[in-house]
DNA sequence: CTCGATAACGATAATTATTACTATTATCAT
DNA sequence: ATGATAATAGTAATAATTATCGTTATCGAG
């Protein structure tokens, strides 16, 4: 049904910088890296490669208080925390809460497949930069 | 410090929807449903009113998996669920969860200001129609 | 190993949501 | 009333993302 995904060197350098990093970065910020390596890369192909990795499950796209989106290659389920000063997205290394997605499909008549939780307020950088 | 704000027949119209709807509406149904009492408002002044009120804590934004912004007259906490099928909005009645933010405050060093927690899968309708 | 179908590419145009700008109007304290 | 300025309508500009399109790369079948 669906068309065969092929091998594709910038695909596999996108997920591989991906994996480098912790700091959840955005396709703008991938394009820049990926760039010194693949000069005449795309943005479009950027754009392209991080939605189908998001579709098959193999990256997170993180959508934010911020407009633009971020990805993780870390798909295990955690917590995320985006800075309302400087728009930072990191982890919050916490133990899971089956118990939310559990209530809540008590509490509701929909099929839930997922849960995103997104603290928000000061980063430590922003915190010490009075 | 902050420049006073002054009333507007516009931002009471659009804050009086808001509370007649318990679905979520972005700023282009705002706008479309306003512009039938005040035919020449400006879409701007849509944007504008919402920024303001939201950022005055009078109402809530919703930034979800779909593209464009939600807006919620209710700011008491409470759950949301986002359809994947249909983008719908949807509240989830169940009780808060003051635990998480405490355990993220907990296992950061960050500044834990508010916390959002947006399940996903198939609503209601989107389950019956096959 | 060719070959052929087509997925993926680079480059760029188009789209979409949102914000900025500007001249005018409305609010409101004096 | 009046003056300072917040808010407006209308529109231009911006920013992020997606669509288009001619070309290139992948890869299974012969």
């Amino acid at each position: 049904m669906s068309t065969p995904i092929k091998y594709s060197s910038q695909r596999e350098a996108i997920l591989r910088f991906l994996k480098t990093r912790k700091d959840h970065p955005t396709a703008d910020v991938v394009f820049q890296h990926i760039r010194e390596d693949i000069p005449n890369i795309s943005l479009a192909t950027v754009y392209r490669n991080l939605n189908q990795l998001a579709a098959a499950g193999t990256i997170l796209r993180l959508t934010t208080n911020g407009k633009t989106d971020h990805f993780d290659a870390c798909v295990e389920p955690h917590f995320h925390f985006c800075c309302r000063s400087c728009n930072a997205v990191k982890d919050i290394d916490m133990e899971p809460f089956p118990e939310l997605t559990k209530r809540a499909t008590e509490a509701s008549n929909y099929k839930i497949e997922d849960v995103t939780v997104l603290f928000s307020g000061l980063c430590d950088e922003c915190l010490t930069e009075k």
